[in-house]
DNA sequence: GCGGGTGGGACATAATATGTCTATAAGGGA
DNA sequence: TCCCTTATAGACATATTATGTCCCACCCGC
């Protein structure tokens, strides 16, 4: 409804911010005023400097005023503060919903993007930005290794990435073996376009999608597989999507009764090629060679991916036992989950 | 209506010129694709390194692409410049009438405070502000002499002043001696008060409302006087009001027969003491010693301050005749000016 | 091949934001 | 009345960012 403001989140991302950060000061001042900078900045988290340069600001736009007692808010101050109130609730939507997530998923950071993937595929392809931008931003200087699963998530993210002089130096693993997806949605694949968009090396895992017991063993101690896989376990970085048990397995062409274990005991999301109930017990796991799922413990940044209204019971239950990750969704999923 | 906007205005004023400016990026890229960063830099005049950080901000959210033959716009930026192009109009109204009364008035810089004055009182306070703004910017390093003239926008002037360092060393005097204005609009009561306010310091040009030829030859060689004429002939910046003839007259208890030469020879405008008629001529000049029209081609800086609808046809009459200055109004002056 | 365009990289410098400290004035309680 | 606490305001060094300026490799039409 309120195009200007979609199109300025856009366009002027830390326009937000900062009007959140005035916002959050003017409201403040109300409350206390008169307030002397020393204790306002404390109670706002910020450093004096920054918030003195702030209502240094709001006071040459008439706003607050100073006294040798504190500040107080002027009756225009006042007015436009009453204003701001009605519209900042537009605005925050998304970054109220991020907190609301946040805490009812206990995951550490939630990033929302406007739209629903189920709805136009172009918000999938903002999860994928929104996705490459937290990469960049958790990059530490030295050598990187990113490990991707399959999925159209993450192919997504995958498309949108650019080269950077940051990422010229990290090398691209796919975190588990063969899953039996399509081509242009296995981890093999997405791994290789990852590469390529951001200039960086890659290593494949070939194995066959169905393991046996046996092969499985030798395959793990082929130099080539073992050599890559302790390259997947020191990976400083996961990225990976989650999905819905049924769809997942359906398009994985698992056997008959495989579909049936998953439908009998309720199987709701995937990840890695496990699969979870709705309260985030492991019901299934494909066996393949690669990142196991007790192995994100000793990874120190792990990003997830999903989003669309559909995927929220899915993103839902398999948050309930892996928390304190970054997750990327959006406003579909995000409003389904809080329902 | 758009609520919002006009509080960005207020909380975020440099927000707005971001926008404006990759608004126009944007679209100059969609007229000239493929074009490089030099090129489109020529265009829109502005450095190629600020157009270049610009560009690269706009290619990571997705809006353009690089490519060795030039910038492109994506599919994405093309609707979002789309969607922008319907908003924008909105967001720059006053930008534009600003644009189009420097023309049509032929004043080098117009600046349009939203509102009027007409309607709200704080209007005139924000042309105050706006103006105060102004001076500040136009201050020289050095001794400044500001001459004022009284009525109530120039009173609204004085009483949005802040201190400031710069203002400091600055000395105001009034640009003309008495003019039968209330005390609370006189010319030395205005001048006082921004001193008071500005912490700076001032000079009284004290002279009778009504005078004679004979006393304003002999007034005008007392040394005290001639002091003070010194000061306001090297003045380096005059700010000052337009009013409505006929009102001004009234309100400053003109004789009746002045009255009625006012209203016969069609006067609309009045500044300085001086009134004029819808083509600018000068009708009638209150004799009192200080600051002539005629002087003004000396002084630097000269800033008008004149809002309200109903001044509308005032404001035009004067600029006329005296155009190469710096105009504050607002929106409701300016709507009526360009009809 | 060549000239004029392209994006990209690099680096010094200007501008700005921020952290830190000090001065000084005003109000409130002993 | 005086002192103590709080406040703003100013000043300045430093960290961070923006900007100006070059240069390079590349591509394309000639």
């Amino acid at each position: 409804m309120n195009m200007l403001l979609d199109l300025q989140k856009k366009i002027l991302p830390d326009l937000v911010d900062v009007l959140g950060l005035r916002f959050r000061i003017l409201r403040f001042i109300r409350l206390m005023q008169p307030i002397g900078r020393r204790t306002l900045a404390n109670n706002l988290e910020m450093s004096e400097r920054v918030l003195r340069s702030e209502v240094t600001f709001l006071k040459e736009q008439g706003l607050v005023e100073f006294a040798t007692s504190g500040m107080t808010l002027t009756h225009e101050g006042h007015n436009l503060l009453g204003q701001l109130e009605v519209v900042m609730k537009e605005v925050f939507q998304t970054r109220t919903m991020e907190e609301e997530l946040e805490k009812k998923l206990g995951v550490k950071d939630v990033h929302i993007v406007p739209g629903d993937s189920d709805e136009y595929s172009w918000v999938q392809k903002e999860m994928g930005r929104a996705c490459v931008g937290l990469i960049k931003q958790k990059m530490s200087s030295k050598e990187n290794i990113i490990a991707v699963t399959g999925g159209t998530s993450i192919a997504a993210v995958a498309e949108m990435l650019v080269p950077d002089s940051d990422l010229k130096e990290t090398l691209f693993v796919p975190a588990r073996g063969g899953l039996g997806e399509q081509v242009e949605n296995q981890a093999n694949t997405i791994c290789a376009t990852m590469a390529r968009k951001a200039m960086g090396s890659y290593r494949l895992l070939h194995v066959p999608d169905q393991l046996s017991k046996e092969s499985y063993e030798s395959l793990i101690n082929e130099p080539t597989v073992k050599e890559i896989l302790q390259l997947i376990h020191s990976a400083t970085m996961v990225i990976h999507g989650i999905g819905e048990a049924e769809t997942m397995a359906k398009r994985r062409n698992s056997s008959e009764e495989m579909l049936k274990k998953i439908h009998e005991k309720k199987a709701v999301a995937e990840a890695f090629g496990y699969y979870f109930d709705q309260s985030g017990d492991i019901i299934h796991k494909v066996l393949t060679i690669g990142l196991q799922l007790e192995d994100l413990n000793d990874i120190p940044d792990i990003i997830a991916v999903a989003g669309g209204s559909s995927k929220a019971d899915a993103i839902e239950a398999y948050m309930k036992q892996r928390p304190s990750q970054v997750l990327v969704t959006d406003e579909g999923a995000a409003r389904a989950i809080l329902t």
